[in-house]
DNA sequence: CGCGTCATTGATGTGCATCAAGTGGTGTGG
DNA sequence: CCACACCACTTGATGCACATCAATGACGCG
């Protein structure tokens, strides 16, 4: 895989990776910091599309018409290896199986978009915050951090964004959750208490696939 | 493109073309017929994930891990092509750029689900309708439809599934809209009668780009 | 016709948004 | 070191959009 890196890049905290409307110039994989992706709405507010971790991809929302299509910011300071599509297809040959990883990656993201579509659809806001913070602790112990602690990245607004609903409510909802035992909040530093609790909380979704 | 196509299969309505956690063999283009795909929620009931038609892909959520991840069922009698991702990248050394294109047409699903996660996070239902009605329209058009006239290929509670709400809340707006003089509703046949207030409707979301 | 499915319509309830005020942590300048 | 401002966040009061519950209507089919 080091074959098709070409470049990397370092990135402060609040820095733009790409916006919207940039050309396309291939996929980053994150090594170190959280990024969060956004689209601008035409009242100039921003709606977050998701929130991405080390190990992950950025960018394949550009490769449809060669523009991106929403923007990337560094919540932290971060690192990232650009990787060229075209440096993908040529090695191809010679490396079979990476052109499949692509796909799976891919696809891999297209689900995962799937069950955010299902969780906006479905849930009512405390399923929401619960499948949110479940899904974050999962994602960050593949990664080998804490499965009980977590410090968030973005702010109540960027996660009512996220979720779909208002920085009131999100909040109200951490209280709720923790008068319940399920969970000690203060301030960004977030104690998963009780997960089964948690999971259960979630309701019908807990089925949910793990990715 | 021909190349790449293993077998062709026609369904009648209701056949179900897959099912969540089928094996996944390959993609299929949607020659004739309407399709939409869902999952089963723990309590039985589905939810609703897309709706497919005419030129369009289904069975990308199954490459990830060789399985597919929700069910995909005819709503009219249709027939589709399979087409093997194995014939494919076996085909790429020869036929350059139709890798390519596979990225991009997953790209293009990854961007798609983006709008509905956006329409889903941040519209209210009258909205989502309004948008729901113009996107199908735009899609239809594109493939050699009227811009003004619709059969629903689904129900009410299927139209409610995928956009988030109720039945009721459903019928409701349809005869807002009716109401208004925006569109003639009669029972699934839909007209359009007047797009620029439609998509006024549609608030601040109408910069959506169109795909 | 009588039954089942799908859709419409009305009455009522509730979850979340909205509006508004207050808290606490952090940084800055006098 | 404290006063002040600023920001993210919390908490409370009120309103509205949509869900829920219930009844009725329209169409298709045996």
């Amino acid at each position: 895989m080091d074959e098709v890196v070409t470049v990397r890049r370092k990135l402060m905290r609040y820095e733009t990776l790409f916006h919207t409307g940039d050309d396309f110039t291939g996929l980053y994989a994150i090594r170190s910091g959280f990024f969060k992706t956004s689209t601008c709405l035409e009242n100039g507010r921003e709606q977050v599309t998701g929130f991405q971790m080390p190990g992950e991809i950025l960018g394949l929302d550009g490769i449809f018409d060669a523009h991106h299509t929403c923007n990337a910011v560094a919540l932290q300071d971060a690192e990232v290896c650009s990787l060229s599509l075209d440096r993908i297809a040529e090695f191809f040959p010679l490396v079979t199986g990476l052109q499949h990883h692509v796909h799976k990656i891919m696809s891999r993201e297209i689900v995962r978009e799937q069950d955010v579509m299902l969780m906006l659809g479905s849930m009512r806001s405390e399923e929401r915050v619960t499948a949110f913070l479940l899904n974050l602790v999962r994602r960050l112990h593949a990664h080998g951090f804490s499965r009980t602690e977590v410090i968030l990245q973005m702010t109540r607004e960027e996660i009512g964004s996220y979720l779909g609903m208002k920085i009131e409510t999100v909040s109200r909802i951490f209280t709720r959750l923790m008068e319940q035992g399920m969970v000690a909040v203060n301030q960004r530093h977030i104690h998963i208490l009780d997960p089964v609790a948690l999971r259960q909380s979630v309701g019908q979704f807990e089925g949910l696939r793990a990715r």
